[in-house]
DNA sequence: GTCTATATAGTGATAGAC
DNA sequence: GTCTATCACTATATAGAC
């Protein structure tokens, strides 16, 4: 009852390259200038081959997403295992690797297996953040305000330095420099001056 | 030198059924479902009519930009000015036409034109939010901790409310019963119980 | 594993009749 | 002001040869 078209197997080379490939239109071009055609050319074989190592483009699109997000995951858990928490926690949005997120993100509108699997890999990622951080942050022994638990800090960081991405990308800047320097200062205040990472 | 092709009135009733449907598509299903053809069937005209009042779909977006937006800028302007300034703030951006803004801000990833448009309208947005709220805090004798400034406020409530909302849409939610019970302490602290605006 | 050729369907836009 | 008809593309996906 399966269907009789052939699919390549997951660790060809060429595969590979595909998948490279697309990564680099998402950051370079952004998720639009993706499609079979396109791919194919720049990996300089015909549109088929696409389609035959990824049977539709949705297939290519959640490959990239599922690779890319699990190395994320364990990059993402190693900085923020930081003596200096907050620290950690305000730099690591700012890595390019976020870059791929906010195209995912934009995919999510128009293709809901994207989106079913975006979901899922936010709560997860989410949920490993807050349990480094928690811990880090006992272990520095630094008391949050009235109110804040790690949760809340963790929801605010990453909003806003989404929004300042985002807004910087459309060329928004109002309040943006007020706003690093405030954080700035709250780092300060509550774990001093950035330290070089152990080792 | 100019196209010979013909346009329609400012304020032809057909025009202004165009701008609606757009607007009501673009929030029902996405600025994806937006189309010569799809916007023709649902006002039941020909396609070619819809190109007669907009020369090219951007001019349709950018039409349902500058209509919305100019309204949303008053609107907005109006709830801001309160004697809770804080709570206004923070309710500001859950309203209805937030989710415009939403729609709008990823047709920017793919239409300069409206990206253009988009920023420009954001900038002065912001920057009007901004005087009233600095109005508002100062008449409403309210001190802000240390460092935290109208516009730092502004920036940090507009990208918490952006993600949230963007994060409940894809079905994300860890942490954000935390950050609303955690928001809502601080409005309780500076301003007391929400009070019913006067009039 | 890779190709050619093609099916099928969508798109924005234009010319010109009524 | 509105239409029909059409151009010139784009796209994903499939069948089957090599």
């Amino acid at each position: 009852m399966t269907s009789p078209r052939r699919t390549g197997s997951e660790n060809s080379k060429t595969r590979l390259r595909l998948l490279d490939i697309t990564e680099r239109l998402m950051l370079d071009e952004g998720y639009a200038a993706v499609g079979v055609r396109r791919v194919a050319r720049e990996a300089d074989v015909a549109p088929a081959l696409v389609l035959y190592y990824f049977r539709t483009l949705d297939d290519l699109f959640l490959a990239v997403l599922r690779r890319r997000m699990g190395e994320e995951l364990e990059r993402q858990a190693r900085v923020l295992d930081s003596p200096q928490p907050l620290r950690a926690l305000w730099q690591l949005t700012n890595h390019p690797g976020h870059a791929l997120s906010t195209e995912f993100i934009g995919l999510a509108n128009h293709r809901k297996a994207i989106r079913a699997e975006l979901a899922a890999h936010a709560e997860r990622y989410r949920e490993a953040q807050l349990q480094t951080l928690t811990r880090n942050l006992t272990e520095a022994g630094l008391q949050l305000p009235l109110g804040m638990t790690p949760a809340v800090l963790l929801v605010l960081s990453t909003a806003l330095t989404r929004v300042l991405v985002l807004e910087d990308d459309m060329g928004v800047s109002a309040g943006h420099a007020e706003t690093l320097a405030f954080v700035e200062q709250l780092l300060q205040r509550y774990e001093g001056p950035a330290r070089a990472p152990e080792r």
